[in-house]
DNA sequence: GTCTATACTGAGATAGAC
DNA sequence: GTCTATCTCAGTATAGAC
């Protein structure tokens, strides 16, 4: 077994998915995980500091891209504009990572736990957006609710992405888009 | 001691929140919860299915009162207006229960889980308000989008209240909602 | 009310990479 | 030699089963 680390860390993810979707997250203990990486338990929690943990890893890089794109875009956008161009330049990260994220997201979906811990991704997400809108110019509450409500349509467009694989993610981010903004304009 | 039960738990949740803000709420161990309650480890379990839901449970009622606002509003309002109302309509509840609540609030920033079950808490508020909104006619995933995006604006509301005891809840929900409505207009 | 499984932590020892 | 990943061992607390 190679001693490089970053390996065992990926056995390790590998494995706990497929565990968890063959037997559910609540009956697959961190010794059977680490068994199946090929490493102790004590390995496990070196990596990953609790046993959900282990599903959220990717997300480093979708921030930073989503904070890319809010940097780049155009100036004398509206706050949730800028947020959509931010959206849509992550776009083929999101598509590439589709396969994996969707086994991901049929675990979460399955465990109060998972969904506990994804949504406090998403907060993190949006605070992130946040940030990076108040370096635009945008006061930092409104920032604030505007990384909510981002993320909120994001979501939204990337959960139907999921159930509906015809569909193209580029048209349902400008659909929950529009949304918001008909959600905001009186007698909808 | 009493052993009508209700009383016991209602010891039991004075006794976790002053714990938890005495000593943090990972250095705080049920039994501890428990042993100032008067009350056996058991018993803790028995009332909260674990160590953090102690801590949330007044939401009950708060749902309630926003799901009879959404379906008493007035006819013929957009949705996060339908919502606005709503929330206004439950403003006193959240003064009554303002002492409590800051002091929970205080225990719940500062812990990372506690956070992340606040979070589920909000969800499960928006997806009440969405189907209430629903009834009203409004379409499923419009629905859910504005739940989530009322929530925001009302606990971004909340948040600002317990930081500014000066400031007027009712204003500080105008203010929030309105925040929303300028976001999705250009150069805000 | 008792007992137990399991998630997680800490300290110290070992082994491979550099 | 240092450094770091891993292992071994011993333990605690939560939560669930009986």
């Amino acid at each position: 077994m190679p001693r490089s680390g970053d390996e065992a860390r990926q056995r390790l993810q590998l494995a706990a998915l497929d565990l968890y979707l063959e037997g559910g997250y609540d009956d697959t203990t961190t010794a059977r995980i680490a068994a199946r990486a090929g490493v102790t338990e004590r390995t496990f929690f070196r990596h990953f500091p609790d046993k959900r943990e282990v599903l959220f890893d990717g997300e480093g890089a979708l921030g930073a891209d989503l904070e890319r794109g809010i940097v780049e875009a155009p100036e004398g956008l509206d706050p949730l504009t800028v947020l959509l161009f931010s959206f849509r330049t992550a776009v083929p990260l999101l598509v590439r990572n589709r396969p994996l994220s969707e086994r991901r997201q049929a675990v979460i979906s399955a465990t109060p736990a998972l969904r506990e811990r994804a949504l406090m991704k998403e907060a993190s997400l949006s605070t992130v957006l946040a940030a990076a809108l108040q370096r635009r110019g945008v006061d930092a509450g409104r920032a604030m609710l505007a990384g909510q409500i981002g993320i909120a349509a994001f979501s939204r467009a990337v959960l139907v992405w999921f159930e509906h694989p015809e569909h193209d993610l580029d048209d349902l981010l400008a659909q929950t888009f529009g949304d918001l903004r008909t959600l905001t304009t009186p007698s909808a």
